[in-house]
DNA sequence: ATGGTGGGTTGCCCA
């Protein structure tokens, strides 16, 4: 069984390229971020008709994340356990689609698409953190109840855990950009102290080796990435990982997203 | 030459 995850940047302007890469790449599983629809344009046709069942969770031209399966999709849920509203208490705050889960053939996937930072001192900042430690909080507790339960959370996580994650970790310093300060980064080995394990970085050895290039300043050409989407394991999941990678290929051409697919190939399960 | 791209409910906001 294979499982992946996208940011596609808008499934309705990348339609045929994720139709022929969810043909040519064979997943059984595909967790999608930015779809940027709400479900009346979702394009429910393209995922129906390669036989896959698909859920989805937008509300606006932002965000919006979606698990298309053909091993099952059970017991979906929209938004996870007291996930935090960016501006809470303000006159604009409302809940953003960022989060949606399924369990598909006995491994319960969450599609992430994890805020934005925006910047150090940005009020996203706080957000960005509060919303990881709400997720870990609730996965440390899911994995409590059934230390055996297999718990995929997958996505864009917005962070580049380790210096090697990013092209010029200096220049990141000196500047003060987002993904690689110590709370972001903190924020994301908290999962890893949960039991989770990044499925694909053992498979995917840096340095170098990034799923987003900015499309800004021609960083894909020039090689300059950051591995920022994950796959991330509970124990149960992580023993039945025989193989993963990162699709640069999808990076390429005309119409291509910002960021390439993560695959991670699972043995039969028990 | 100190920018540069690409989405969306486009002439701004978001990444």
């Amino acid at each position: 069984m294979k499982i992946a995850t996208w940011n596609v940047n808008s499934l309705r302007a990348r339609a045929d390229r994720v139709e022929g890469w969810l043909l040519r790449s064979g997943v059984d599983v595909l967790a999608i971020q930015e779809t940027k629809c709400r479900d009346e344009n979702f394009p429910w046709e393209l995922f129906e008709r390669n036989g896959y069942e698909v859920a989805h969770f937008g509300l606006n031209q932002w965000n919006g994340v979606a698990i298309a399966s053909r091993v099952g999709l059970e017991d979906v849920e929209r938004t996870f356990p007291d996930q935090p509203v960016f501006g809470k208490g303000g006159i604009e705050a409302e809940q953003e689609a960022r989060a949606i889960g399924a369990t598909c053939n006995g491994v319960r996937v969450w599609s992430l698409y994890v805020p934005n930072g925006r910047a150090l001192d940005d009020e996203h900042m706080p957000y960005k953190l509060e919303w990881l430690a709400t997720l870990n909080k609730h996965a440390s507790e899911w994995l409590a109840q059934d230390p055996k339960a297999q718990i995929a959370l997958v996505g864009d996580w917005n962070i580049a855990p380790l210096d090697e994650d990013v092209w010029d970790i200096e220049m990141f310093r000196t500047e003060g950009f987002t993904h690689v300060s110590e709370p972001e980064r903190e924020a994301f080995r908290a999962f890893e102290r949960s039991g989770f394990t990044d499925a694909a970085r053992a498979y995917t050895p840096g340095p170098g080796v990034y799923t987003y290039w900015d499309y800004k300043q021609l960083r894909f050409p020039k090689k300059e990435g950051m591995r920022i989407d994950f796959i991330l394991a509970s124990p149960a999941l992580e023993a039945r990982v025989v193989g993963a990678h990162i699709d640069r290929e999808e990076r390429k051409g005309k119409g291509a997203s910002d960021h390439a697919p993560v695959v991670v190939e699972l043995a039969d399960g028990a």
